[in-house]
RNA sequence: GGUGAGGUAGCUCAGUCGGUAGAGCAGAGGACUGAAAAUCCUCGUGUCGGCGGUUCGAUUCCGUCCCUCGCCA
């Protein structure tokens, strides 16, 4: 089986771009490991490639969830393992590409068995949201695990998500996690696509305005009347809030504009970080990069 | 021209009853195992508009000048 490529970067790196050229190129199909363009209706916002770029090559794993519904890193590499499954069956090549780095890391090296279970969860956040019951959950995790509780006490998620575990199993997440060794699950050409740290910049204040152009903003009416805000997880997709603000008549145009460029560079920033010290396995392409050099497939893991 | 309010960190501002100043935002670095486009941690010296005066000492008081905004002409 040949190898699959992996193209990870930060937002507007060009990665959708990258993986379009090269799987017309070399026949594959591309999966994309994006945690926000898993949802239908989230088109413009979320830098989906259109229906065009669709056709010209097989993608999979977006539109794959309505926006009410859930989703997270196990749910992503189950649906990614199975989409890499079909695709190899029928003898075509793989490329993942995405700028989620939890869900790229996770389906890469893979993730330790731990239980979840909603219903505790959403207990545990009631708790959290009560002053007496705060005060437990924290003397709680004192007890269990001292040095978790130090390092993210104020992290509601961790928090929870340590508590949720031990309630399960009687043992500290700390010392469930990180007991598998850590080897990658495929044979894969990494890539991590590097701009120069102003001309991403550029890039993202350019492409927000294009967006905003494009239509976000009616993409995005319907989908706020009809609560996006308050769903589980297609909520935190990036703009659609300010833009929220911005048809309530609190923010003039400029200034949405302004609000998402800086938001969506915050959100690059944190995705550098990330890849600059989870993936060892990602080669770092200096971009821009003109990717029709390349001549073969074999030519992914060089030059 | 007159009058009032202001001129303090990149931005919006707080504050110093006189001992050279601090928040939010932005920015930078980091974390990251069932919400990750999320969440969390760390980092703040700037002629406190200019020049004089009073004072041991002024960003803080006084004078004057400059600039911004509002009102009156």
């Amino acid at each position: 089986m040949e190898p699959i490529l992996v193209i990870m970067g930060a937002t507007a790196s060009g990665k959708s771009t990258a993986a379009l050229e090269l799987a017309e190129r070399f026949g594959a199909e591309i999966v994309s490991a994006d945690s926000m363009q898993l949802y239908r209706g989230l088109d413009i916002g979320t830098a989906k490639p259109t229906g065009a770029e669709q056709a010209r090559v097989p993608h999979h794993l977006l539109d794959v969830r309505d926006m009410a519904q859930p989703a997270d890193v196990y749910s992503f590499i189950a649906d990614a393992d199975a989409a890499v499954r079909d695709i190899q069956a029928r003898n075509r090549r793989v490329i993942v590409a995405g700028g989620t780095g939890m869900y790229l890391k996770a389906w890469l090296y893979g993730l330790d068995e731990l239980p979840g279970d909603a219903a505790v969860r959403a207990e545990l956040d009631r708790e959290y949201d009560n002053p007496a019951g705060f005060g437990r959950l924290k003397s709680d995790m004192a007890e269990i695990d001292p040095v978790d509780l130090e390092h993210f006490g104020h992290h509601r998620r961790k928090l929870i998500r340590a508590l949720e575990v031990f309630r399960l199993t009687g043992t500290p997440l700390a010392e469930l996690q990180g007991r598998k060794e850590r080897t990658l699950r495929y044979d894969v050409v990494a890539w991590y696509l590097d701009w120069p740290r102003e001309e991403l910049k550029a890039r993202i204040a350019a492409r927000t305005r294009q967006m905003l152009r494009d239509g976000w903003i009616d993409e995005a009416r319907p989908l706020l009347a009809a609560g996006l805000l308050e769903t589980p997880t297609a909520h935190q997709a990036l703009g659609y809030r300010p833009i929220g603000e911005y048809l309530a008549g609190r923010l003039t145009l400029e200034e949405l504009t302004g609000r998402i460029a800086t938001a969506t560079w915050q959100l690059a920033r944190r995705q550098i970080t990330w890849f600059k010290h989870q993936h060892p396995e990602a080669r770092t392409i200096p971009m821009p990069r003109d990717f029709r050099e390349i001549t073969a497939w074999e030519e992914l893991g060089h030059g």
